[in-house]
DNA sequence: TCGCCTCCTATTGACATTCGATAGGAACCT
DNA sequence: AGGTTCCTATCGAATGTCAATAGGAGGCGA
């Protein structure tokens, strides 16, 4: 046995823009704390998203251009951030989606080699 | 039409030492120029390794104890520097690709999610 | 023998991203 | 008043990739 349990996901340096991206696409303008936890309760137990990389990411995405964030109340009436993905960001959805394909069938093609 | 036509992928950090590791643990002792040939030519034209990330990497690699280099020579009489996957090796290709599985797992779980 | 091409290893500096730790304000509840 | 939850945010260290560059050694043609 391994003597770790741990055993997280870390993130790929690359994939949080197209993880983000994708959920503010999916599920709408979210503010950075909330989507912390819905994707860490998507994932499961296995990914926990650092706050010191989240925060970072959305601000590079929104100087990209690619989500733009508006100060509003929440339900429970905290000041929050809201992020909703602009067309710009669409776009880049997809080509990141697209390069994620790509890699992801590379890696697919070696690792199906088990011979 | 997007206006650009090479659209390479760019590795994603972490993933070559997946890559090198089941490259080697398929095909065999090889040397860094001869891995990046092969995996270039596997990888189609989308994929373009660079010297600079597959040098080190070997070394970091080699420093982990996951592969161990021997000078030889090669068909074509050069001095090169083959790398076969050890033991270690082994054990960590198996969990860099549950690693890789898990990520790539979390991440389509995300994508399937078409609105 | 000279010059060039291919094969092959290797390093350097800039850059981007992630991690882990840490800080703090404001609303709510007791 | 005090504690907890919600929420934003930043910092330093570590790591890995990229692009550019350097150079030696073998083989080959002129």
């Amino acid at each position: 046995m391994a003597s770790e349990s741990k055993e997280r996901v870390e993130l790929l340096q690359g994939t949080l823009d197209l993880i983000v991206l994708r959920a503010l696409h999916t599920m709408g303008p979210q503010h950075a704390y909330g989507l912390a936890a819905r994707l860490e309760q998507i994932a499961q137990p296995s990914l926990t998203l650092n706050q010191g990389t989240l925060y970072p990411a959305l601000v590079r995405l929104e100087q990209k251009g690619w989500i733009k964030g508006t100060w509003q109340r929440t339900e429970s009436n905290r000041e929050a951030k809201y992020y909703t993905i602009t067309k710009a960001g669409v776009r880049g959805l997809e080509k990141q989606t697209e390069r994620w394909r790509r890699l992801a069938g590379l890696v697919d093609k070696l690792l199906l080699n088990e011979g």
